[in-house]
DNA sequence: CATTTTGAACCCCGTTTAAC
DNA sequence: GTTAAACGGGGTTCAAAATG
């Protein structure tokens, strides 16, 4: 059966994350998304590990489902937590997302964090002034079957090779327990494609999430497996191994679109290539300061090859966009608008859910329910990825183009006649 | 007047820089 | 030398401004 996964959320407890994510709202909300296993999130912390035990209930080898049976989505024990300490003398970063076995390992975690007076209340996603090497070592210290998978791995100020405050490498990060590092999240505003010029990064699976703050963004990038028997050591074992046969794709933003693209100044408005910031000095041309590095800016410099050498034998991935921006696209509107969520509903209420829509049903199928025609054209246009991006940078999202202008006009009059 | 877009505040803590 | 304040991030949320 194939299983549609998102491995990193959070829950209402994490700083800047809506009230909203609750396990029950959470397992409804992955239904609507066509996301059969979704991450609890957040078990660091004492209120949220406190709902997942009293909501939750073991339904297969370290998989849950509510306890009152009312949805078929499975949750996984992942949760993230902020690293950010010195080593080699510099200020590091790093951002990492935690699988746990069961609720017994998550108890041991927790009860040693909070031994070592780190203050797991304040949020979701704690900020421990923890080595990730030393962290690592004290996880697989409780429980050999914890795994580490660095999160959002190029952005900038949270991650293992940000330009702000990570690594050259894996292994001035995890040193002695780098194999234990196999695989890595390519986040938002990086590809698979991208990743694949590191030979350094073929030991790894490239796995891809969605980072969600609300349940609106749930699944906007997320990992498609074929499983026969569903369980925590099969999900990591595929991974470890790099199974190709049951980790089918990954499902991905297309990198443009994510906040740290390009270099760029967002005080400023201004973004360029990596290679343009070098001509600037790395300094924005209009207030001087400087450039936030991007995203593409640390590939080139840790890329020793072209990435098209080595695709036949990765694990391919699609690049989609989220449904409500392309019903938005096709109004010409912004997404948070009313007619953009009527539409959406629709949609859902008459096609299954959003990966359907965007994965497997037809252009002509989909024509049938969308109000507007340019919807339907939009999915196909998606699906082949002739879209037109203004690259995402520092902290500003990308910004999709479908259609010209034209097109849109032309569509309007056709309707009209 | 209703809807949509834009803008700023908020949460948290380790580090850095400024102030005492 | 010590303490305090500023800084930074993500994205939701609410308020204000702009649009038609």
């Amino acid at each position: 059966m194939r299983f549609i996964c998102d491995f990193h959320i959070h829950s209402k407890f994490s700083r800047a994350c809506s009230k909203e994510l609750e396990l029950p709202k959470i397992a409804k909300a992955c239904e609507r998304k066509g996301i059969n296993v979704v991450a609890t999130s957040d078990w660091t912390h004492p209120g949220w590990f406190k709902h997942i035990k009293e909501t939750l209930v073991e339904k297969e080898p370290g998989l849950f489902v509510l306890k009152d049976g009312s949805s078929p989505t499975r949750f996984i024990l992942t949760t993230e937590t902020s690293h950010v300490y010195k080593r080699g003398g510099q200020a590091r970063r790093v951002h990492l997302v935690v699988f746990a076995p069961s609720i017994e390992a998550v108890e041991k975690v927790n009860k040693k964090l909070e031994a070592r007076k780190f203050n797991l209340k304040a949020d979701g996603r704690p900020i421990l002034g923890f080595d990730c090497e030393n962290y690592y070592s004290l996880l697989k210290e409780i429980d050999e079957r914890i795994i580490i998978v660095p999160a959002h791995a190029w952005t900038p100020w949270f991650s293992v090779f940000g330009s702000k405050s990570g690594f050259d490498s894996l292994e001035e990060c995890f040193g002695k327990l780098t194999p234990e590092i196999f695989a890595i999240e390519t986040g938002l505003s990086s590809d698979p494609l991208m990743n694949w010029r590191l030979s350094a990064l073929d030991k790894v699976v490239l796995v891809s999430n969605s980072d969600a703050h609300s349940l609106d963004k749930l699944g906007r990038e997320a990992n498609v497996f074929e499983i026969e028997k569903l369980s925590y050591d099969e999900i990591v074992r595929i991974l470890r191994e790099q199974d190709k046969k049951r980790f089918l794709y990954t499902i991905e933003f297309f990198p443009e679109e994510g906040k740290y693209h390009f270099d760029g100044c967002a005080d400023c408005g201004f973004s360029c290539r990596s290679k343009e910031s070098k001509k600037y000095g790395g300094r924005c041309p209009k207030c001087k300061k400087l450039l936030t590095l991007g995203v593409e800016n640390r590939v080139d410099a840790l890329a020793d090859r072209e990435a098209e050498v080595v695709a036949q034998k990765k694990i391919p991935y699609k690049s989609i966009v989220p449904l409500k921006e392309i019903i938005a696209e096709a109004y010409g509107v912004g997404s948070a608008s009313k007619k953009i969520k009527t539409e959406y509903e629709d949609l859902i209420n008459n096609l299954g859910n959003e990966f359907s829509i965007l994965l497997d049903v037809s252009e002509q199928e989909i024509g049938k329910f969308a109000k507007q025609p340019l919807i339907a054209k939009a999915v196909t246009r998606m699906r082949s990825g002739k879209i037109d991006i203004k690259p995402g940078y520092d902290g500003v999202f990308g910004k999709i183009k479908i259609f010209s202008e034209a097109e849109r006009k032309k569509s309007v009059q056709s309707r009209l006649l």
